[in-house]
DNA sequence: CTTCTGACA
DNA sequence: TGTCAGTA
């Protein structure tokens, strides 16, 4: 079996561009904005992971569906937020059980 | 690959 | 305001 779940793979800025159907310069201005913070290597440049291409998939969704920057930054944020209370509680459960 | 600048709707 | 093109 090769991998499952959260691949390992790591993206140029050119490729995730392609992918997500968008600009470099669009990916770098969401990164400015604080939409996302992906992995730097030693000389600056940007390693997209599958994590961040799923946000970068999740932010075009918001910003087709009329959102700007600032409302897909608190989107992301409060999901982020969910998500951990989600696990958290789903941790809990198992405990009591 | 990076940054910055300007034009467009 | 977000996108896109050109530049250094």
């Amino acid at each position: 079996m090769t991998d499952h779940g959260q691949e390992l793979g790591l993206y140029a800025i050119s490729v995730v561009a392609q992918l997500v159907g968008t600009g470099q310069q669009n990916i770098r201005l969401y990164e400015r904005r604080g939409l996302l913070t992906p992995d730097r290597t030693a000389g600056g440049t940007r390693q997209y992971s599958d994590a961040d291409l799923a946000v970068l998939r999740r932010i075009s969704e918001l910003l087709a569906e009329g959102l700007n920057l600032a409302g897909v930054a608190k989107v992301l944020e409060l999901e982020a937020v969910n998500a951990r209370l989600q696990g958290e509680l789903a941790l809990l459960r198992s405990r009591r059980a």
